[in-house]
DNA sequence: CAGCATCCCGAGGGATACTG
DNA sequence: CAGTATCCCTCGGGATGCTG
């Protein structure tokens, strides 16, 4: 990666770099919200929509399906009435949570100077 | 974050919460690619454009601007004739690089493991 | 309850041409 | 060399309505 092993920027056409293959997916806009919830423990369909109020059904299912098609969640149902889902993180999605959940914290700890370098690029700029 | 505590999804409405504040920028289609190339020595702007092939000379110009307004690089204009450009990160983007690219490998590390999972997903699915 | 189908919009991003 | 300026188009994602 760092020293151009991985996805050299000037081996690999973009379109099959293995790392943007599966960047691409958790960099959605609802990704990482769903992860970091299902991180906790399993949660049924209804639950996750309660947890993140602003995501649509939608968008919930699509953001599901590709998750557990990348194998970082499971779905289970339960042939119940009426019918019951519930996802839960696999093995192989808590491995990918762990450095994921420091670039989280890295985010949640540094907006203040992210902020910051902001208002300073804006205020130079009206020139 | 684990607990909800920095962006408690039943707390926050989407459009101010911190930490997306923050992902949303360095989730763009070149970011990382970029923030890799700097995290190892400063670039010129064609340098970087040649590392990057596939990007446009407009993303790079673009992306750049966003990467510096953000704080994570420094832009320095050398008045030569022709002008030359460096792009150099800063400390800031250093401290998000690192958990940064712990992920990155893990994307690196873990792609045949997603891909066979995306195979197999698919094969259950053409039912 | 947990979806799928449809319509629709705006932003991200590509291609091309021009400039200090 | 290192950009800016336009045009254009894909596609992520929102809103709404219907089903097993």
């Amino acid at each position: 990666m760092l020293n151009g092993e991985e996805c050299d920027m000037s081996g690999w056409d973009m379109n099959n770099c293995p790392v943007r293959d599966v960047i691409d997916r958790i960099a959605g806009k609802w990704s990482t919200l769903i992860l970091e919830a299902l991180a906790q423990r399993p949660y049924r369909f209804s639950e996750l929509r309660r947890m993140v109020p602003d995501i649509s059904q939608r968008m919930l299912t699509q953001t599901l399906r590709d998750l557990q098609r990348d194998g970082y969640i499971d779905r289970q149902v339960f042939p119940t009435k009426p019918p019951s889902v519930e996802y839960r993180m696999t093995e192989l999605g808590h491995s990918l949570f762990a450095p994921l959940s420091r670039v989280l914290a890295w985010a949640a700890d540094n907006h203040p100077a992210v902020k910051a370098a902001r208002a300073r690029y804006d205020e130079s700029e009206l020139a």
